[in-house]
DNA sequence: TAGATTGTTAATCGATTAACAATC
DNA sequence: TAGATTGTTAATCGATTAACAATC
């Protein structure tokens, strides 16, 4: 009962998979131990936060030798639910759509796009990568029958709530939003939303601060 | 002088882009002013950190009023240089790189793709959307000459770093990298990673916490 | 005017970092 | 053993939220 009621910061899940990814690096090359010190020096992070976020995921190393590279896999995928596999349902099948389709990083993550749905007759019954692209009026039923959880929304904005209504009655849990659009879901749905607008606003502003500087800094110089 | 040694929390440059976007959309509804309490409500936010978020970008709102939405759209804008276009490279022509050529949503954050820049013979000369595609060995005469300040890296992870010493020999400024994998740049060089594993990490647990309290909650009720 | 809203200062909250005993 | 590393508690830091005077 108390498991759940624990709350997992939000930045330490977020840095989960870059850990992951880094400690199968480490797998192929033949390594078996990893210190945070290390690990902290090749990913730019304070041994101390390293530890306290595998510490979340139940794992425990040893003092003088560290973790045990094997096991701190086994525990952050079954932390995260990586390993098993889940089915997922995309709709909207545009440029982004088709690209996430035939993303290969998804198996690493035990996620499974099964199904593509739109509402473009051009489109559907076509095949993308593997998958077939079904008319967006068969998702409730398909999805209850066949009990996806998640559900990946790859259209434009104006169709983004729609979709997800259509997704919640076919009883699937969770939705990642790639719409960039705030759409709104019940308290027992979860909903992640990607968007790359926020990245670039960092991006942006950095680089004009860095260029100004710079300008500044001749100007100061002559 | 001391304008870029004050810095911006990279929660507020994050949170602009949203603003922007639903300010556009009041626009639109022929609206001109607005308040923190109602975008608070619509975006699920507390109004005090609208209020402060906004006034990083130097607008001044008005007691009783709120801000002016046209105010608003300028100052957000121009706060993070949305209202120039910068010119930017792209490296890696396959599906995410394609996707993103294609991207009509650049335009409105003042982002322009002039070239991309492959090794695969069989895409260089091809046209994708508007723009050419060059091959790689070209990349740094091109930016130098063309003065590029933005990089976006759309190639396999085992590529990345060596695109980006490319780019920075090429005077680029700021690297936007898509490959999922860490890359070392100097001090002076802007790096956004932008990566969607992080996001489904957090989906993930949640989904997996959520549908176990389900469980239990059945287990409970038998 | 009264009430709503801004702008700003203070209090709270949560995450990161520092410190250090335990240990192999 | 000595030194490196873990695990944990305390201190710090930064962002969010609360409180409230100023104001149109």
């Amino acid at each position: 009962m108390d498991r759940q009621m624990i709350s997992i910061p939000e930045p330490t899940l977020r840095r989960l998979p870059m850990y992951h990814h880094y400690l199968k690096n480490l797998r192929t090359k033949g390594l078996e131990t990893v210190s945070c010190t290390y690990m902290g020096i090749e990913l730019n992070l304070h041994p101390p936060q390293i530890r306290k976020d595998l510490a979340f995921t139940g794992v425990r190393g040893a003092p003088k030798i560290g973790y045990k590279i094997e096991a701190l896999l086994r525990s952050i995928e079954e932390f995260l639910g990586w390993n098993h596999v889940d089915e997922a349902f995309i709709v909207g099948v545009g440029n982004l759509g088709k690209c996430l389709i035939k993303y290969e990083g998804f198996k690493q993550y035990g996620l499974k796009c099964v199904a593509a749905f739109d509402i473009d007759p051009k489109v559907i019954g076509k095949k993308i990568g593997d998958i077939q692209v079904l008319p967006l009026d068969k998702l409730i039923e398909l999805s209850t029958r066949m009990k996806i959880k998640i559900g990946i929304i790859t259209t434009p904005r104006t169709s983004a709530q729609s979709v997800a209504d259509l997704m919640i009655r076919g009883e699937i849990k969770g939705i990642w939003n790639f719409a960039s659009i705030n759409i709104k879901v019940p308290n027992n749905i979860i909903l992640q939303n990607e968007d790359i607008a926020p990245g670039f606003a960092v991006l942006s502003k950095k680089l004009q601060l860095i260029i100004q500087s710079g300008e500044l800094g001749q100007e100061v110089q002559k």
